[in-house]
DNA sequence: CATGTAATGTTATACTATAACATATAGGAA
DNA sequence: TTCCTATATGTTATAGTATAACATTACATG
């Protein structure tokens, strides 16, 4: 897993995450069906957000369903469980790079290549913590997105 | 200005804003014309967030116009000049409660009672600042929500 | 007044998401 | 097995959010 925008194996991305989906649905009794899979999968594919209809489209192409309630549920079962999150500000979905770990993910996203990077936080997490409970104000998700140029963009932008 | 949910003189939140925004038009050149001052007076009203078409029916009812490209030209010039923040999480828009300093507001969400409270966060924006830069990130702007219960509403459910 | 720029008016459309109800499928109980 | 129930999928319609494109107006400046 990347823990930023540097060259990787993404395959290995690609089978912690599908494995991880497998073995959480075993274990909890959830059903991880064709079109949830093939969402996951498609999610996987790069580190970039997809919209919804992309997917379904996609989706449509393989006769896998052509309305949007097709996927907005298999979204909606896979952000529930945490194998993949909602950018807020993309309205887009990403899969989740860190799963079966509670956490309150970060996400860096480049405007240039489009590219979203999940990053680790825990402290952060006892940051907005602190925040939070100097208010009085009880957490219960949050969203955390940066946007801005990756290093690759960076460069190409002086250009 | 609120740091949190407790009571206090609303009257200087509002008054607060609207002085700033105007100081800033006239110092930058900007033109705070009557819809755009219209918009931020109901942003304005509570410590709410307001759907664009939340205020384009108040913008109707008044006569200042009744098509989608108005209020969100209004909402463009306002999150653009600083007077006023987009809540991604809710596809709406609140006005900036710390206006005049540079910021990277963290807005704190009540499912319940719909608040929306901007804390000033320094520390934040630095512990973000070395976060990115450990990636090689440049930031150029941030979303940084959490929603969750505000204290009064936390009473309220255990009720 | 002439000219250019910024703002507004107007129509149409694109994009994102959910409600509501029908049907099918899978797994457990009788 | 058969029936039952819960879960998932299929389908139609509609709600909610946002922008493109172009016409018109207002206004500052020379
Ligand atoms: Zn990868
Ligand atoms: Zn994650
Ligand atoms: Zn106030
Ligand atoms: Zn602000």
């Amino acid at each position: 897993m990347p823990i930023g925008f540097e060259q990787h194996d993404h395959t290995t991305c690609i089978q912690t995450a599908l494995t991880s989906a497998e073995t959480c649905c075993a274990d909890e009794g959830l059903q991880l069906t064709k079109v949830r899979r093939r969402v996951l999968e498609l999610l996987l594919v790069e580190h970039k957000a997809l919209g919804a209809y992309d997917i379904l489209s996609t989706l449509n192409s393989e006769g896998l369903g052509s309305q949007p309630p097709i996927v907005y549920r298999a979204l909606d079962f896979l952000v529930a469980n945490g194998f993949a999150h909602k950018i807020e500000k993309l309205n887009a979905y990403s899969a989740c790079c860190h799963p079966g770990k509670a956490h309150a993910p970060v996400f860096m996203i480049c405007r240039a290549c489009k590219y979203v990077v999940e990053a680790q936080t825990e402290p952060l997490r006892n940051f907005l913590g602190s925040t939070a409970k100097a208010a009085g104000f009880l957490i219960e998700r949050t969203v955390i997105e940066i946007e801005g140029l990756c290093p690759a963009c960076q460069k190409a932008e002086v250009l």
